[in-house]
RNA sequence: GCGCCUGUAGUGAAGGGGUUAUCACAAGAGGUUUCCAACCUCUUGUCCCGGGUUCGAAUCCCGGCGGGCGCACCA
């Protein structure tokens, strides 16, 4: 079977079975827009559940739930305005597009801060040349804006806002919140499930590169000084790594993250942690082991955010595709958000091993005095006085205030006094340590990973090998014929299973029992239960395991009893 | 955004300036059938959108939208 046309048969199929499809479609379509189907939309549920329960294990770490409109000033401070709005220059020579900035290094000091005008001013006097063909045709620089904009309130006044561009931000919206919730407490981590948007220039590949995808993101919070201990030697698994190629560890291995993290490939040991925990995550719904690698981004491709950031990718019909990033964001969110919203609750408290005491001795201002001298300026000096670190020996002196002027501090104006104070603890701007998981790049390959073409008795067969935590319905009920009362039985049994917490099961009475085998197969359902003859009899029925065809006959007690505890498996 | 290729039932394809657009599979109804896409009868359903050329356009031309690949961009 050629491996071109294996991408558009499982692409059929996926649109075939309602799997995913193009949005839209009557319409033309809109490019970068997918729908999940009927049968789609319960993998994408179960993957969403499964990775809110991977995560919810872990002690301290709590689901948030936030807005996607976003005000402007939000990702201003978050830089992603600055970073999403690159100015472009297109050659009309060749058709290339280059960020305007880019074709002006070495030629400006700083060309970022320059607006169009003055970018297209540069590159036309520079006479800077096309990178692909030499020509010096450009366009006019116009800004890229990766982010749907949109505005807050109908009428004018209204606010500029953005559709987020990652789910990050609701997080450390919340981290006062988070803070209280935890009782002062580090570490502890928020995750949130939900939409982004991106309007992409091109959107490609399927869902591969979407506008409006499906994000999963946790934000750990942790004291930079006390990193969280971890426990490395629980995954003995050995992961393919592609370390920072400008490092020193500059050649793919394959190594535990224990390893990895001894001999300083992974710097950080919470990174470490999450390295881990990802590839946990990724097995447990059915990504093969084998088609995973590790990538460290060089220190020059890092976001503007990251310290240190390691992509998961995975390999499928699309080539290796990075669907987790897992970032060491540091203090830069945080203290982006103090600096521009002035707000003081962005921090967490450190003790001190042993109280500190200290005495620091101070000019304290002397208010009525001080008033009558200064009138309007006197805040400015108690301000000035207040921060002084090296007190002047005698008085008078001169006191420089904040805006640079002067001041003459005469005798009387302050009293001289020792504060002395026991100080047991300071206040840090936490580190935070991301993952981000594309949510439908991994469905797409658990989709690719377990698309299984297989033959059967001379024809072909298709597969869906879902992990059955992923899988649309946990079974499916087939009366053998609709008829002599195995349709009724069929039903009866069907609502039985119905009631069972968790467990999601369907009914196909149409055509043949192997037909209906098929399709369940090929939509992944890993189980189907069989009412045949003999269950009119005695009441027994067979059930039918997916992945190798085997039936076992167990009564209706024993598979009720089964799916309550979820080992069916243990029957066979 | 540029270049090349491309768009016909749910899916995959054939055809093509002139009666009612073809085939397979899938789907629905009925029959048959004692467990793996069997068979029989019947049924439903299609030329991406807009404009142009023409007596006549699904077919030719132009534009848009969508898809694939490459470049660029992006993670």
């Amino acid at each position: 079977m050629d491996d071109k046309g294996r991408m558009s048969r499982l692409s059929s199929l996926l649109r075939r079975r309602g799997i995913v499809l193009p949005s839209f479609e009557i319409y033309g379509g809109v490019s970068g827009l997918i729908d999940y189907g009927p049968v789609g939309a319960r993998i994408k549920r179960r993957v969403v559940n499964s990775w809110i329960e991977h995560w919810g294990k872990v002690p301290n770490v709590v689901e948030i739930d936030s807005p996607t409109i976003t005000p402007e000033s939000v990702l201003v401070a978050s830089g992603h305005v600055g970073e999403f709005n690159d100015k472009m220059s297109e050659c009309k020579s060749c058709g290339g597009a280059f960020r305007s900035d880019h074709l002006l290094d070495g030629l400006h000091d700083n060309p970022e801060i320059l607006d169009s005008s003055d970018l297209d001013e540069l590159i036309s006097t520079n006479g800077v040349k096309c990178p692909s063909c030499g020509s010096q045709d450009w366009s006019g620089a116009s800004p890229m804006n990766l982010m749907f904009q949109t505005s807050i309130g109908a009428m004018g006044g209204s606010r500029a806002a953005y559709m987020r561009p990652e789910t990050a931000q609701g997080m450390f919206m919340l981290y006062p919140a988070l803070y209280r919730h935890f009782r002062q407490r580090l570490p502890f981590g928020a995750m949130q499930t939900g939409k982004g948007y991106r309007n992409e220039i091109s959107p490609r590949q399927g869902m591969i590169r979407l506008r409006e995808f499906n994000m999963a993101e946790l934000e750990y919070f942790i004291d930079p000084e006390n990193p969280p201990s971890t426990d490395l030697s629980r995954w003995q698994r050995r992961i393919s790594m592609l370390p920072d190629p400008d490092g020193p560890h500059s050649s793919e291995i394959e190594a535990t993250i224990e390893e990895a993290f001894e001999t300083g490939i992974v710097k950080h040991p919470t990174v470490a942690w999450f390295l881990a925990m990802t590839m946990q995550f990724l097995v447990d719904v059915g990504v093969d082991p084998e088609k995973v690698r590790f990538r460290q981004h060089a220190s020059t491709e890092m976001a503007h955010y990251a310290s240190d950031c390691w992509d998961c990718e995975l390999s499928g019909e699309h080539g290796w595709i990075e669907v987790v990033g897992i970032a060491n964001r540091t203090c830069h969110d945080l203290e982006s958000h103090e600096k521009y919203s002035k707000s003081g609750l962005l921090r967490g408290w450190r003790n001190f091993e042993y109280p500190v005491n200290e005495s620091r001795e101070t000019l304290k201002p002397v208010g009525s005095v001080i008033g009558p001298a200064f009138r309007g300026r006197a805040a400015d000096v108690a301000e000035a006085l207040s921060e002084l670190t090296d007190l002047p020996e005698i008085i008078p002196f001169t006191l420089t205030l904040a805006d640079g002027t002067t001041v003459e501090i005469e005798e009387g104006m302050v009293t001289r006094c020792l504060q002395e104070s026991v100080v047991s603890g300071e206040y840090f701007t936490p580190h935070v340590i991301e993952p981000a998981f594309g949510i439908d790049r991994i469905i797409w390959h658990i989709l690719d990973h377990n698309y299984l073409e297989l033959e059967k008795e001379g024809e072909e067969y298709t597969i869906l090998a879902l992990e059955p935590s992923v899988a649309p319905y946990d079974l499916v009920v087939l009366p053998l014929f609709d008829k002599d009362g195995m349709g009724a039985m069929a039903r009866e049994v069907l609502q039985r299973i119905g009631s069972i917490s968790g467990i999601f099961a369907e009914i196909d009475t149409s055509r043949s029992i192997g037909r209906r085998y098929a399709r369940s197969d090929e939509i992944g359902v890993p189980w189907a239960v069989t009412v045949d003859h003999q269950s009119l009899d005695d009441g027994t029925l067979t059930i039918r395991r997916r992945d190798d065809q085997r039936q076992v006959r167990v009564d209706i007690d024993t598979l009720i009893e089964s799916l309550t505890s979820k080992s069916l498996q243990s029957l066979f």
